[in-house]
DNA sequence: ATAAACTCTATTATAACGATAGAGTTTATG
DNA sequence: CATAAACTCTATCGTTATAATAGAGTTTAT
């Protein structure tokens, strides 16, 4: 899975309107200008985000944008997949198990592709808008330590365990 | 993190030249044949690999490509980042960690994505081509006893644990 | 009535991706 | 030492994706 420029800027969008959820709707221009994004292309973001409808839209003057839900109930991989699409690294999670059980000479690359992508699904799937908004701002007070602490809903991701400082 | 065909592909001619590690030479046309590769595409991709100093080619008649280490010491996270970049999701580790420090009002997010790079990295950092051949074709019995056995560094990624029958 | 907003379709420029072509170089071997 | 078998390298190509802009159309508050 990889994440686009569009999909980050859709990701930013969905934040902004969470911080101000229960504000009425948001002007296109107010969220392009807080979240420094292109306004045209935010426009594109927004109405797909609408389709999908996690968003909703108040039309005419005085109109904008707004969450249709509550930010805790926005799950990151809901925006990511409708901009970015599936979470896999190659494929998509059905694909890959009908690969694992097809193509034996490379069921266990396969097997190892899935790996990622459930790993990343258990992040993103249980990762909301509320939890980023409530994490935000170098510690809110809430026993979010400087160093560690990992990431929420999975364990043992403690930082300096990745190859940190080597290449990516 | 996307895994592009090419980079599959890479996956594959790697894994071949695993399976036949200690044989000598072999020839581009005969991994192109035994994965079902296109001829030419595989010649550059295997110069990249040979760039990269993890195979070497012998020239000439009777020349061909093998492996420059036995396949346990070989990982995944190689042959990824070599052919398609990155394990983020956005960017690279380096500029995540940078954003969390400076971008205050979007360091949470980043921090989802670092979190979900590390949970691919330690993946594809601990996966060798050795544990792949050794996983293959539902346990066939025939064991070759090299270093670790098994998704050695992240247990707990039980089969049917993610989100099994939803959408990707 | 009109300005402020969202809506929608089209277009553009650039880059990435997947692949093929062909001329060049090296080497085993008869 | 000629030759065929192989790798080496650069170029090219068609397609799709990405990032963005443009502009005409529609809805609505005032």
């Amino acid at each position: 899975m990889k994440i686009s420029q569009k999909g980050l800027y859709a990701l930013q969008a969905m934040m902004m309107l969470a911080r101000h959820y229960n504000q009425g709707a948001i002007r296109i221009r107010d969220i392009a200008y807080e979240e420094t994004l292109p306004e045209k292309f935010l426009e594109l973001i927004l109405l797909e985000l609408k389709n999908a409808r996690m968003v909703e839209s108040v039309r005419g003057a005085k109109g904008g944008y707004q969450l249709r839900r509550p930010p805790s109930e926005i799950h990151l991989s809901e925006i990511i997949r409708l901009i970015d699409g599936p979470l896999a690294p190659f494929g998509d999670a059905d694909q890959l198990r009908t690969l694992i059980d097809r193509d034996a000479e490379h069921r266990a690359l396969y097997q190892v592709f899935l790996d990622v992508r459930d790993a990343a699904a258990r992040i993103l799937e249980h990762t909301t808008l509320a939890d980023i908004m409530n994490r935000k701002g170098a510690d809110s007070g809430k026993r979010r330590k400087k160093k560690s602490e990992g990431p929420s809903v999975l364990p043992m991701v403690v930082h300096g365990t990745g190859s940190r400082g080597r290449d990516e």
